[in-house]
DNA sequence: GGTGAAAAGTAGTCAGACTAATTTAGGGGG
DNA sequence: CCCCCTAAATTAGTCTGACTACTTTTCACC
């Protein structure tokens, strides 16, 4: 069985790492000519095939080209690409550790919701809960209702960062969340649909008076409450399904 | 004016081309070992640099792994890129809007350490400020301490997703961050260095005796003064550079 | 049959040389 | 003075061979 634990990075990625913080700290600007590859072995200290190889790896990531004779380049808008490693989502821990940091992102999000959310921005907040309200009757819309209205706060929170990340998780888990939210409905929609609706209310409230540590408790609890489901939902589930062998 | 059209694909990419079409095509399955670089060069007929570089790439996109002394395998499972576009971080908003980011996660970290941390955990965490009290004077040391001292609180979340996204951001942020402690060095480093350790010690106590609040709060305060220095920095020190032009 | 040490195998790193392309510099002609 | 052509310098791409660090396998021994 393999130790399967990566403890010392190579110095192919050390490089890599520390060219990425060149891009990203603006040392070097989109179209500016990087040091030549044998310049760059010597201030790193490192062979040239290991700088090209991180080399390589920026050019995959679309940060950095390169034309022969000429020189390396960063290429015109950088970006940095952080990547879920063995995101085996069927397996139940892992979907819960990634709601715990979704859960921490949107936690923040709602305190800072709660000072800087513009006039519109609250208006957006409300009518999402109103759109939920109307159609607590179908589910892909109530769906549809519950992410607009997680967006809508990340929105006022005024960081496009907070935005992006919650986007991209938000992507990865809301498969998930249908399955979850069907398996509750089974237990009885619109009682379901109700509380989940308390629990926002508290939220929006929190937000409107510009109460940043309430919000937070009143998300916290929001979420705590939905991984608790989820968690229960996977476990019974779990006991019917029976067995799932090897990975 | 340069041409700027690449006609004639490098080896390297063709290479690349080649493996990737061996995984599409299922021939190499998830899990399954590579044959050797040596092999691939020879049935290539390319040399082993060609293939490693080509490998590298692969490793960038996601699509393989490899383990020194072992292979080189395709990746098991899937691997979920997210992007930072735009990652400009000689703009100060940006620098701030993730260090925002972090800050959100950190805390919450903060919050599960100091309910979940076990003892050796703890013991971690604890060693890492004794590091920073033993090397007070010495710029690098401390960095290098303050850096152990949060990572060794986002190993006590007992979440590895906090980790992995806390290594990714620090890897963005800590040019910025080197920097910012110089210069907060001449205003007088002891007595700031001595600020931060208050600030620590009250993480640090508030984990131990197992108060996830009393965390949060510790490390909201601890990063929001962070940022707030780093803000008031930024702000002065662009009033002094003025210009920087091309080099 | 289990165990531990030696051997074999493999990726990671380094050094140097050569190839092919671009960029720069210089010289000659208009 | 400018333009164009050629030659030199520069630079990324490729190849070779060696050595290191780590893992896996083998095999003799208990």
């Amino acid at each position: 069985m393999p130790t399967d634990q990566d403890i010392s990075e190579t110095r192919v990625a050390q490089a890599a790492e520390r060219l990425r913080a060149w891009l990203v700290s603006g040392q070097f600007r989109p179209g500016d000519q990087l040091p030549t590859q044998i310049e760059l072995a010597e201030s790193f200290g490192l062979s040239r095939s290991v700088i090209r190889e991180a080399i390589a790896t920026l050019k995959a990531e679309g940060s950095l080209t390169s034309r022969r004779g000429a020189g390396v380049f960063v290429a015109s808008s950088v970006t940095i690409p952080f990547r879920l490693h063995n995101a085996d989502l069927s397996q139940i821990p892992q979907v819960l550790n990634l709601l715990e940091l979704r859960a921490a992102v949107e936690i923040e999000a709602a305190g800072h919701a709660a000072q800087r959310r513009t006039p519109t921005q609250m208006k957006d907040i409300r009518e999402a809960l109103d759109r939920i309200d109307a159609n607590i009757g179908s589910e892909t819309d109530t769906i549809a209702g519950d992410q607009d209205f997680h967006l809508a706060i990340a929105r006022a929170a005024g960081n496009p960062r907070f935005t992006e990340f919650l986007d991209f998780l938000r992507g990865i888990l809301i498969p998930r969340q249908t399955i979850r939210l069907k398996a509750d409905a089974s237990v009885g929609t619109e009682g379901y649909l109700r509380m989940l609706q308390r629990e926002h209310r508290e939220i929006e409230d929190a937000i409107r008076i510009g109460d940043p540590v309430g919000a937070r408790a009143a998300m916290r609890r929001h979420l705590g409450d939905g991984a608790r489901r989820y968690r229960q939902w996977a476990e019974d589930s779990a006991a019917d399904t029976a067995v799932q062998a090897a990975k």
